[in-house]
DNA sequence: AATTGTACCTGTCAGC
DNA sequence: TGCTGACAGGTACAAT
């Protein structure tokens, strides 16, 4: 019940990387934990990252993407407890690092990871499905690709629950555990109801609910519970403004009933049951 | 085919 | 006090 970065954190990791990064080139890799590079094998990683500048940070879902010159993207996945920052190589390694990247300024990128989840890779253009998870997202909630009605017809013929639902990368990219259930709060919508069974209104009300949350979470720098720091190694804001998550058996910040945690969709919940009818 | 369950990991904490 | 085991959760993959 305490960590994670989903789509507001990783956003402020991009935003606080992209002034450190962005013309700096990776001078090559350090490779402790061979295990985290998924693809290409870790010396042909090394080997093809070696003298590549970033031109470019982009975000899609919870990946952050190093647009790199000659066209190659070093793909970067935090999972649960991923730490990506940029440090001076005199400061002693935090335990738990597994990859540092030297750079051209004499500082040096480095991934940290306490329970070893994180992925790697290194693809060449059209080689984005190697990275399965990264091919198969669905829209950014944040875009302009989804709108309200596309999302409400998106519901249907969809089963399991809501919960379930919003925790599918497939189905819209980038809500974790924490923000699916402030979400759901925010749209007073039982997590264990069924997608299909909301009415246009619902829909409408999670819609925009999704977009304000996470708009929210992003101003606040993102949600630090244990483990999550930005690129500077700087704590989030928004663990000061959750309503629901990490908050079973506390009063709901709306009504006052005690807040409730089950488990659905295989993950903790937590919801108010008097709010969230 | 879509959905559910399990593995992957290690630090933390409840309970004895 | 010190130990054991359950638990945390994003995603890949197996199973249903």
């Amino acid at each position: 019940m305490k960590r994670l970065p989903e789509l507001p954190e990783v956003e402020t990791v991009r935003r606080t990387l992209r002034p450190l990064l962005v013309g700096r080139t990776i001078l090559g890799v350090e490779v402790g934990l061979p295990r985290l590079v998924r693809h290409p094998s870790p010396e042909e990683f090394a080997r093809r990252l070696a003298g590549r500048r970033v031109d470019r940070l982009e975000r899609r879902g919870k990946y952050l993407l190093f647009r790199l010159a000659g066209g190659e993207t070093l793909v970067a996945h935090l999972r649960m407890t991923g730490r990506l920052t940029v440090a001076d190589p005199a400061e002693p390694r935090p335990r738990h690092t597994h990859l540092v990247f030297p750079l051209d300024d004499g500082r040096e990128l480095r991934y940290q990871d306490l329970r070893q989840f994180g992925t790697f890779y290194l693809l060449r253009p059209g080689e984005e499905g190697l990275a399965k998870g990264l091919a198969g997202l669905g829209p950014e909630p944040l875009g302009r690709e989804l709108d309200e009605e596309g999302f409400y017809r998106r519901l249907a013929g969809r089963r399991g629950s809501l919960k379930g639902l919003l925790l599918d990368q497939a189905f819209l990219a980038g809500l974790g555990n924490i923000y699916a259930d402030e979400v759901l709060f925010a749209a007073g919508l039982d997590p264990r109801r069924a997608p299909a069974s909301l009415s246009r209104a619902e829909a409408g009300r999670l819609f925009h609910a999704i977009r304000r949350v996470l708009a929210q979470a992003v101003r606040h720098r993102g949600t630090t519970v244990r483990d999550y720091v930005d690129g500077t190694g700087t704590p989030g804001g928004h663990q000061h403004h959750l309503q629901v998550y990490g908050r079973a058996g506390l009063p709901c910040p709306q009504c006052g009933e005690p807040v409730r945690r089950e488990n659905l969709a295989g993950r903790g919940t937590h919801f108010c049951p008097r709010c969230q009818g």
